[in-house]
DNA sequence: ACCTGAACACCGTTCAAGT
DNA sequence: ACCTGAACACCGTTCAAGT
């Protein structure tokens, strides 16, 4: 009924799985994504996909790697100069967080899964790339950029789940928020003295300031690194 | 027929349900969880859940506050002294890291999660004492705790994460870790230079020391924000 | 206040059978 | 080689009914 197959009958491929796996995430929610409905969404009866695929996890591993089409560590041609290499990799970092953030029920299911496969290739051979011109030495390439992208994912991860019960049921992110600081302000100071005393440095901050806050040491980090001609 | 109610009769509270969940996952893994099971885990019919929960959601909530029973980020007794702080933060990172990675399968299920209960307060009253104790000003206190948090929690996810289907079935973790590295090596070097290239790099380092390189960039960014006197 | 029984509308997966 | 129909053993959740 509905289906990809209907214009240009060639025939069914995993990656069409994979991204009818991931339109319906991005349409339905964490809970559309069900092997029934990846096959209606495909135009045939769940039980094909077996035929593909060996079980739902093997497509979850599939569509974990659709997430990277399209996606470019550094805006198309910008060059990465070495002496602004901080500048550079914030930029990176801020594409990965945008292009996460752009697929937020995504990264709720697929959360650390890594199984790069040849959507996930090149943005990871770009990103080495990027790194070695700036004058990364090979270690630090590949032990910076892991530290990277695993703070920018669990990062997203974090800012992608609703914030708490309030939120789910009509709450702007905003209200959600001066719910929380009230919440820890009403609690007992004699027994949480510092949460009640932070409660506004915990709830204040934005996630763009957060980010820019965890980014800003992670580059810190690396500029001690590089100064201490270890790079 | 099993159950949590055999001795002693009190009444059912949400904090068993949520021990009961917490044993499961760990018992059986993410599937594992379902409602049927922690009714059965407590001695109840499934229904009965519903009385003491609005739905699953919730429980996974309370689950995820569970998970922090027991938990202190420092070694009880031991002070925190600001001429220390590098140590002491470290030392809270690692604990960390150890007390999510002895809940693998908690990990999986609950990440991103933020629902802070009875059971999660008090670790984190502790963990904002102790920052503050070291002499951080309460904005760092607030945002430095948040990033070096959200990272151990993104890298215990990835390290939860069983790397690739070959270490599904059956194979050692040092044997997956060489297949991948096989597999890199084995890519089109014209198309992917810096991936062949760096082949060693990305799968020789152990997850202890991508977990201390990473730590090591977070204190390091401290240690600036610190002698810039911001702190 | 707390629990049960039975039902509803779904799941993932298998397997013989079709073409 | 690729797909279907029908079935199996489950799910989460609701709701009237019990005590």
């Amino acid at each position: 009924m509905a289906g990809r197959r209907a214009a240009g009958n060639t025939s069914l491929t995993r990656e069409d799985l994979a991204d009818a796996a991931l339109r319906l995430l991005e349409r339905e929610g964490p809970k559309g994504l069900t092997m029934r409905k990846v096959a209606a969404e495909v135009g045939v009866q769940a039980a094909s996909l077996y035929w593909h695929v060996q079980n739902k996890e093997e497509l979850l591993d599939l569509a974990a790697d659709a997430l990277w089409e399209g996606y470019s560590p550094l805006p198309p041609g910008l060059v990465a100069a070495p002496d602004e290499w901080r500048g550079c990799l914030a930029t990176a970092a801020r594409r990965l967080r945008a292009h996460l953030l752009a697929h937020t029920a995504a990264v709720r299911v697929l959360a650390g899964r890594f199984a790069p496969g040849a959507r996930a290739l090149g943005p990871l051979e770009e990103t080495f790339g990027m790194l070695r011109r700036l004058g990364f030495g090979p270690a630090e390439t590949a032990l910076g950029a892991y530290t990277v992208v695993i703070w920018v994912q669990g990062f997203v991860l974090h800012e992608a789940v609703p914030m708490s019960a309030a939120e789910e049921r009509g709450a702007t992110p905003a209200e959600a928020v001066e719910e929380a600081r009230e919440r820890l302000a009403a609690l007992p100071a004699e027994r949480y003295p510092h949460l009640v005393a932070l409660a506004g440095e915990l709830t204040g901050p934005d996630m763009d300031s957060r980010f820019e806050f965890g980014l800003g040491l992670l580059l810190d980090g690396l500029g001690v690194l590089r100064e201490a001609g270890a790079v």
